[in-house]
DNA sequence: GTGGTCTAGACCACC
DNA sequence: GTGGTCTAGACCACC
C-alpha cells in the first residue's frame, strides 16, 4: 500500500479496510494480521497501526481480543452503510473536482451518461 | 504542492498547470516561475521539473524564450481541449472508484443524480 | 493531581473532568487548558493528554478548535447522564469492596442506613 | 502489587495484609514472608517493609521469632476488628465520593438498594 | 500560540 | 505471540 498526503495515515489505513468489506473481501469473523504485521507490511509504524485499529474498534468495524488478535466485527447492515458513505465521500470528491474544471452541474451529468451508456438503441453520438 | 504515488511527480508538476490554465488562473502569455524556482518552492529535484517543463513544451502548453523565461502558451481552443480530458480522466476514476464499491452504472447515474438535483419538478427552494 | 496503576492514566484524567463538570465546576464554553499545559501541571508526556482530550472529543464532551483550545460541549443533559455513570461505577466498586471483607449484602445496607442516618428519633444504637 | 499515591506505601502494606486476615486467606500461625523478601517482590525499600512489620507488631497482627519469621498472630476476634475498621474506611471513602458527586444521603441509600435488591416483594426471577 | 500526526522505542498484561 | 500504554521528540497546519 501506497499512502498519499490527503489525509492522514491512519485514516487511510481505516478506509483500505472499508474497501475490503465493502467488497466482501473481509467477511466478520476474518482475522486480519495483528498491527506488528501489518505495520511491517506497509512499512508504517506500529502506533500509527495502533490508532487506526483503536478507531475501528471504537465504531465496531472490528474487535480486538487482547493476546488472539483482531476480528472484522462488521455484519452486512453494517457493510451496506459503510458502501453508502464511502459512495458519497467519492461522490462529493467528484463533483467538486468536474465544477472545478469549469463544468456545471448539468454537463456533469450529460457527461457521465454519455460515458455509461456509449450507444443507446437508435442513437448516434460522436460522429462528428 | 503535495504529490502522491498514483503517478510521476512531473506528471502531477504538468496536471497542476493543466488545472490552472483551465480555470483561467494561468492565462497566454502569463510568466510562469523558472525551473529552478519552482523546484525550490515544490521541494522537487530540478531534473524532474526539467522534464515536466519540457514535455509541456513539446505539446504546446508552454513556450520557453532563451533568456526571458518560460511563458504560457494554451489559447482557448487549447485550454478547452485540456478541460475535456481532465474530465474525462476524473470521470473515469470516478467510474472506476464506484463500480470497485460493488455499484452498477445504472445506480451510479441515479446516485450523482440524485446528488445534484435535490429536488424535482415544481420544487420551491429558498425563494424569497 | 497524582495517579494511581488501577486504570489507564488517559482514563483518569478524563474521570477528572468528568467529575469537575458533574460538580458544575466547569460549564458548557468553558476553556481548559491546553494539551501541553496541562501535560506540564499533571506532569505527564503531551502525547497522553492528547489520548484524553481525543477521547473526550469523540464522546462530545469536549470540542476542540483548531489553533484556539479545547472547549467543555458538555450541557445539563449529558451533566447528569455522567453523573449517573459514575455513581454506578463507584457504586459497584463499593459493593465489591465490601464484599470481598466479607459483608453479605443485607449487611452491606445497614451498615450504610446506620453511617448515614447515626440517630433517628427515638433511636437507641451503640448503647451496647 | 501496585501501590497508588493515596497514603504511604508502609499503610499499603499493612492494609494488603490486614485484607488477606480478614479473607482468612492468612491465619493465625501463619508464616509471612522475610522483610528481605518481601521487598524484593513488591520492589519496595527494605526499611518501608520493616516500618509495616514493626506497626504491625504493635498491634499484635503479627509476632516476630528471632531466627524463626515473622507469624500472623491476629485472631478472630482481632480478624472482626480489623473487619469492621476496613469496612467503616471502605463506606465513608464511597459516601464521600457519592457526595462529591452531588447525591444527597437518601439518594445514596435508594440507589445502593436499588442495586442490591434489584427485586421486592412478590418476585419471581430466573426460576426454572 | 493552538491542536494533529507520526516515528522510535520501552514496558506491561494476557495468551 | 497478541494488543495496550506511555514517553520523547519531531514536524505540520491553523491562528
Amino acid at each position: 500500500m501506497d499512502f498519499d498526503n490527503s489525509q492522514p495515515i491512519y485514516m487511510q489505513i481505516i478506509d483500505e479496510y472499508k474497501k475490503n468489506i465493502i467488497r466482501s473481501e473481509l467477511k466478520k469473523g476474518d482475522k486480519i494480521p495483528s498491527q506488528r504485521e501489518y505495520a511491517q507490511i506497509v512499512r508504517v509504524n506500529p502506533n500509527t497501526v495502533q490508532r487506526a485499529y483503536r478507531e475501528m474498534e471504537n465504531m465496531d468495524m472490528v474487535e480486538t481480543l487482547r493476546g488472539q488478535g483482531t476480528f472484522i466485527s462488521a455484519g452486512e447492515q453494517m457493510r451496506e452503510q459503510m458502501a453508502k458513505e464511502m459512495a458519497a465521500k467519492v461522490m462529493q470528491h467528484f463533483i467538486h473536482e468536474m465544477r472545478s474544471l469549469g463544468y456545471e452541474d448539468t454537463m456533469i451529468m450529460a457527461m457521465l451518461k454519455c460515458e455509461l451508456e456509449p450507444m443507446e438503441e437508435g442513437e448516434q453520438v460522436d460522429r462528428i
